[in-house]
DNA sequence: CTTATGCTGTCAATCAAGTGTCATGTGCGT
DNA sequence: ACGCACATGACACTTGATTGACAGCATAAG
């Protein structure tokens, strides 16, 4: 029946494939905005039929289900992967609007992996995103983020810098983690507001400044560098020499 | 967990095999979900007289075995591998529909090793599974935790921290049983939820708060370090700075 | 059958940590 | 030196975690 698990077809030097299935359009735009910029490969699909012929033919790495689809239902879907050796581990990840079935669903025998509740903000999702594909592919997303001295790792969620242990806030972790990802690249406020605190249209631009001030804070001990560098009229970066030298 | 599976050669290296032998499909494939998240690799068969070619030709680590089956009865062919050198003590697990005291005895005295009743929990029945694979395989499933100065024994479901014996409920002992799994990662309370608790769990998330706080009390005494660490906003872990110094 | 006992899940009150805004200070770039 | 962008400390506020009390159950004991 299941004898070998042959090594995932899909996806072995590339970026890992996600799989959108959803049928109101503005959110799988949105996902698979989000999804792209963070280097996945995206293929959206709005029914739940033509998912399956999708997942039959070419499977990806991860895929992000409604509950709630026109053709076939999500957890229909969802049951089928289980049921089909070639898809019986793939990571699959259910939104559900709020309310009633929310809860149900971890309760629900489906299978799914995780469950996110429709409204949720996009760094949770990704969150969740990254975390079950570092469960799948270790070798692709990593646990630990390392920037010269200092250490992030996600499992644990904890942060040394030159060996010691450094306790951060849920936001300050967030943010560092976001500008760990891309060493050296800058991100305007806009988009670390995008990306880390995920409801941009209500907060002001100047509390990034704050959320850094404190980072700094909490990072530069002694006469320690600064691992954060300002691009004046520009925004924030990882400071990349750090890495080197 | 889910790594790439090597051949299936009767497991001298790799992952417990288990053979799942059930004709009800939904159950089937809860059943092998849960197995392979646990890091098993599952075969699933429906009907008995199939399940006893499979187990000629090539025998897994453990059996779990429907008592009602198509073909010949669950019954029968646990009577028929006990009968057989090559099977005698393979561990065999028998699934029986509420009711009859008469049935349980009669599993017995063919020789299955454990049973369980059904409706069961998915916890309930993953202990199970462990605990007889360890009996028969002790090399692959470690009977005792040890994280700093914290020893949980599953055989004998003791546990003592510094030597001094601790007594625990089984729900506070599960949940430490495994946070101690995996030390230093930190799981949310919906992780928590479903693997302690069990899916079909409809329970609120801050009841996981309330057993950390119990288990909390039972563990620390004086002035010993809280085991326990929160992570605000993501969940809870082991505290694996307590295993180095 | 009735009464203890132990365990569990929920709730509400309390406590602690983290967050966003503002006012003010500083320093960079020109 | 000037102006603007950023840094920072203080503050009120929000959110999340802890704790103790309680009621429902199941089980064991009387």
């Amino acid at each position: 029946m299941n004898e070998i698990r042959a090594t995932q077809r899909s996806s072995t030097n590339t970026a890992p494939r996600v799989l959108v299935v959803e049928d109101e359009a503005a959110l799988s735009l949105l996902l698979s905005y989000n999804l792209e910029a963070e280097g996945f490969i995206v293929e959206r699909i709005e029914r739940g039929d033509e998912a399956e012929l999708k997942l039959e033919e070419t499977p990806p790495d991860l895929v992000i289900l409604d509950w709630m689809l026109p053709g076939v239902s999500g957890l229909e879907v969802c049951r089928r992967l289980r049921a089909r050796d070639a898809t019986r581990t793939l990571p699959v990840i259910m939104l559900t609007a709020r309310g009633e079935e929310a809860e149900r669903v971890r309760g629900l025998a489906v299978g799914a992996d995780d469950y996110v509740v429709k409204p949720f903000s996009i760094p949770e999702l990704m969150a969740r995103v990254k975390a079950l594909l570092r469960r799948a592919k270790p070798e692709r997303i990593a646990a630990q983020l390392v920037a010269g001295d200092l250490e992030l790792d996600r499992e644990t969620r904890r942060l040394r810098r030159a060996g010691r242990a450094i306790h951060l806030g849920p936001t300050e972790f967030r943010l560092l983690e976001h500008l760990m990802e891309k060493p050296g690249r800058v991100f305007s406020r806009g988009q670390l507001l995008d990306s880390v605190w995920g409801m941009s249209a209500e907060i002001d631009e100047r509390t990034v400044d704050v959320h850094v001030g404190r980072l700094r804070k909490a990072l530069v001990r002694g006469r320690e560098k600064d691992p954060i560098r300002t691009v004046r009229g520009a925004g924030y970066s990882l400071d990349e020499t750090l890495i080197r030298g």
